[in-house]
RNA sequence: UGUCCCAUGGUGUAAUUGGCAACACGUCUGUUUUUGGUACAGAAGAGUUUAGGUUCGAAACCUAAUGGGACAACCA
């Protein structure tokens, strides 16, 4: 199959560096052809669309290339981590349509390993134990454009660094009385070679280890070690993670000649792309841990917000997600998304799946003053123009309905579709009508609409033939269900607010990010469930939240309809 | 006064690895439409940051400049 076919046959199919680096390794035939990656949370936080990227990149790697891709917790540091965390990733990263081989892994089911390596490198005299404190050991790393010095402590003896770092193990100090560092150089230009934290004292239980441990691994002592011990081939990670790639390589380097049985092991390579941006919002764990703290949104589920789960519950699908990954691409430069392209992205999925609606969400009362008042009738219209196979339904109609108030306009330009007193357009489904009047109260402000209909013009009657250009969705009056409408917008009103250099992203809040209304809709909602998905008619795509009854609807607008009157305006 | 990474339409990614720049989103036009949606047809918009060099030929390779980014947590 040429590489034409394969795109044309799979959108999916889409070459990135990545997977370019991946080939080169195959036809080396490095790891005896084994392709095996990883996503590795720290269990600290929410997954947001960009872990979401990484999630669909790790995961498909691993599937195009006949591998797998481990769910791996990289929870070294028990002081931030929990099991509330560890939950909510699992779920986000199978409703994502991920699944890991076997159980998911943890960091912590290899600290005996991480801990005998760490002895080792001591062995090796590739580590040694150090009395200092933190602030004089930042002291002594010197800055990147200047050298470090050495610890006084660098040149302890086998035995003694053996005997203290057993006892820093067995609880004998106090957190940060002594760390475990890394031989390597202090005046190497690369900041993370200048003797490197290996292992701290922590004193705190750990979510899974309880108080088996008194110190833990940092970040760089463990993640390559928990690749290596995976048999991961491709270590993908994020841009700020390339300085660290030369200490990867020499940690691997010296487990490796500390113990020959491991040379011929699958050794990992770690891979840096750039993470993803998406403009009009924020990124960061703490900048979102922020507004869900300062109650700027409801919760980490807010559907505002980027993560995972507010997203979810905004009415993004898995495979809107998914596209979007894979339309964003991966590259090494780092470059801000428009958000416009996940909006398309769902609209995309939505308008073949989504059964339409009508909703009327600012609704204005119209009467058809020649329909017989106390008659209500049935018509048909169709779920889903899309997909025939999601068929029809019945919608009652009767004397009074309510429409889109936007729908109507006093002084109407040519251009003008809508409804306008003297013209004929139809509502959807059912019949032609022409306005005749409307009521305005004391201040001008338009109360009832008045108008008469045509009963030749029933939709699907094939007696009047005359051409409408107009049409409008409509719900009967009488048969309509309030449901609370929240109308979502962007949470902020400037495309970049984590990058202003004298203003904090708070001030950048769009104030209109939410608008809790009213709306009128078609009673067969009552019968829709959290989460179900729907295209109101002519407005948007609304899901149903997940506190919404029968009693009670509630929907989240996940994305409004493209606009074309609205860009003409 | 450092080391490393990056630079292609408005945005993001491509360019079969040296053969006169493509795709998606966005924008604009039209056609169809009982959704001003969708679909369809078409258009505008970059000559690849700059300057040298190598080459018959450079977005791609080399050098330098410029611009952007990363690195000095007992975080990951």
């Amino acid at each position: 199959m040429n590489k034409e076919q394969v795109d044309a046959s799979s959108e999916t199919v889409k070459t990135n560096f990545i997977h370019q680096e991946i080939d080169k390794d195959l036809a080396e035939n490095k790891n005896g052809g084994a392709v095996l990656t990883r996503f590795p949370p720290e269990p600290n936080g929410y997954l947001h669309i960009g872990h979401a990227k990484s999630i669909c990149l790790n995961f498909s790697l691993g599937q195009q290339f006949g591998g797998a891709c481990n769910l791996r917790f990289d929870d070294t540091n028990p002081v931030k981590e929990d099991v509330e965390y560890v939950d909510s990733i699992k779920e986000d990263v199978q409703w994502l349509g991920f699944d890991w081989p076997g159980e998911a892994k943890f960091a912590s089911d290899y600290f005996d390993q991480l801990y005998a390596w760490a002895v080792a490198l001591i062995r090796n005299g590739k580590a040694y134990v150090d009395d200092q404190s933190a602030e004089t050991i930042a002291s002594q790393k010197g800055t990147p454009t200047t050298p470090g010095t050495e610890s006084p402590f660098r040149n302890r003896s086998v035995e003694e660094n053996i005997d203290l770092f057993e006892r820093m193990k067995n609880g004998e100090f106090k957190a940060g009385e002594k760390v475990l560092r890394a031989k390597i150089d202090m005046t190497s230009p690369n900041m993370h070679m200048r003797d490197p934290l290996m292992y701290r004292i922590i004193h705190s239980d750990h979510h899974r280890t309880g108080d088996k441990w008194c110190v833990y691994p940092m970040y760089d002592f463990a993640h390559g070690q928990e690749d290596f011990i995976e048999g991961i081939t491709h270590s993908i990670c994020t841009l700020e993670f390339e300085v660290h790639r030369p200490l990867y390589d020499w940690f691997l380097t010296q487990i490796i000649e500390a113990d020959a049985s491991l040379k011929d092991r699958v050794r990992p390579r770690q891979i840096e792309f750039a993470r993803l941006n998406l403009n009009y919002t924020v990124m960061s764990k703490r900048k979102l841990l922020e507004l869900v703290e300062k109650n700027i949104v409801s919760g980490w589920d807010d559907p505002r917000m980027p993560t995972v789960s507010g997203l979810r519950r905004r009415g993004y699908t898995p495979e809107s997600i998914r596209t979007f990954a894979d339309k964003v691409g991966v590259a090494r430069r780092d470059g801000v998304i428009d958000v416009a392209l996940l909006e398309s992205c769902i609209r995309e999925d939505l308008n073949k799946k989504a059964a339409r609606v009508n909703a009327v969400v600012d609704p204005i009362k119209l009467i058809i003053t020649n329909y017989p008042e106390g008659q209500e009738e049935y018509v048909d219209i169709i779920n889903n123009p899309e997909d025939e196979s999601m068929g029809s339904r019945k919608l009652p109609f009767s004397r009074e309905v309510y429409i889109e108030r936007d729908d109507f306009m006093e002084d109407a330009p040519k251009k003008f579709f809508r409804l306008t007193v003297g013209k004929e357009l139809r509502l959807k489904a059912a019949y032609a009508i022409t306005c005749t009047g409307l009521k305005k109260d004391e201040n001008g402000n338009i109360e009832e609409l008045y108008a008469t209909y045509d009963p030749e013009t029933k939709s699907g009657a094939t007696t009047v033939d005359r051409k409408i250009k107009g049409v409008i969705h409509w719900v009967s009056a009488a048969h309509a269900v309030d449901a609370e409408v929240r109308v979502y917008d962007r949470l902020y009103n400037h495309e970049a607010p984590a990058a202003q250099k004298d203003a904090d992203h708070l001030d950048f809040i769009n104030k209109d990010s939410l608008k809790t209304i009213t709306a009128k809709v078609e009673p067969s909602l009552t019968e829709a469930k959290p989460l179900d998905q729907f295209q109101f008619q002519r407005v948007g795509y609304f899901c149903v939240d997940k506190d919404s009854t029968s009693d009670k609807l509630i929907f989240n607008r996940t994305v409004a309809l493209k606009d074309g009157w609205a860009k003409k305006k």
